[in-house]
DNA sequence: GCGAATTGGTTGCAACAGGAACCAACTCGC
DNA sequence: GCGAGTTGGTTCCTGTTGCAACCAATTCGC
């Protein structure tokens, strides 16, 4: 671990930097091929691959604030490209699924997501690969377990 | 690699998730102790590990937009923590430098910085730690090589 | 050196995100 | 089953961010 007196090394900024780079990279290639936003393209992400969920579940599965589903839905909805039915178990919301063309666009975005993972990871093999995201998802666990020892 | 038809296994989402519990966690850290939003410390740890910059220069060590590194200087300029100076080289800029009031909180916060990191790396032995760095490095590359390849 | 193009910095504006307040529908205790 | 409290969803409002236009100072071509 070498001395982060310097920013560059410091391990924040650098996740904050290369995520940036990556979200960059990404969000331009949905907004001018599918005219998507990132919100929208993970509420169709959900949607396509495990069926009709609730805004709630939504929230849940995306990790985004329920506004931002909200707005997410809301948009996708006035494109046709996600349904809402009514919720036999509860009034108050809505089953939301992919329409008939919002299906034929999932099955466009998805490989083209993964083609643009596979591109982004040119760079490490496949144990590099794997060991990243291992430590992707112990880095989370770390910070959620600090955040909520904050008597939050 | 996990087959990610799941948006949990997708590496930028992942990135994404990841990055923003981190940086919600030590901003939530920097406001509540020092008033200080992200932005503003990050010029403050560039300015007290090597020293005077001008705002050109802060954009390029920082990573960030103009427009911020210049909001963060006139924040900081207000509270005394820095201090602008002719540039006798060129006339339409200026030399930022910490105050001595600057450099006193300079002394707080990065041992600070470093302890939060050091927490938040607890799951991860020494060897993960240096791999990740350098993993992340790569990704940042590669995600750098695939924009500048897009014509701009 | 004089005008054109460039660069450092600043301001204004528009998009976005997240929190708080709110409404309607549901659950629980009694 | 009636009232208190909770939960899903929506709207509103605030603060933040980033781009584009802009001004002033500098550099370059000649």
């Amino acid at each position: 671990m070498p001395d982060p007196t310097r920013l560059a090394d410091f391990v924040p900024y650098l996740m904050s930097v290369t995520t940036n780079a990556v979200s960059d990279l990404i969000a331009d290639e949905y907004r001018s091929t599918y005219g998507l936003k990132i919100p929208e393209w993970r509420v169709m992400a959900v949607l396509g691959d495990s069926g009709a969920h609730t805004q709630r579940e939504l929230v849940h599965a995306t990790r985004m604030d329920k506004v931002a589903v909200n707005r997410a839905c809301k948009v996708l909805e006035e494109r046709s490209l996600v349904r809402r039915s009514p919720n036999a178990q509860d009034g108050r919301s809505h089953h939301l699924e992919l329409t008939a063309s919002g299906k034929t666009m999932h099955g466009k975005i998805m490989p083209h997501a993964l083609e643009i993972e596979q591109r982004l990871l040119t760079p490490l093999n496949a144990e590099e690969r794997v060991q990243f995201v291992s430590l992707l998802h112990r880095i989370n666990a770390s910070a959620e377990a600090l955040e909520e020892g904050k008597t939050k």
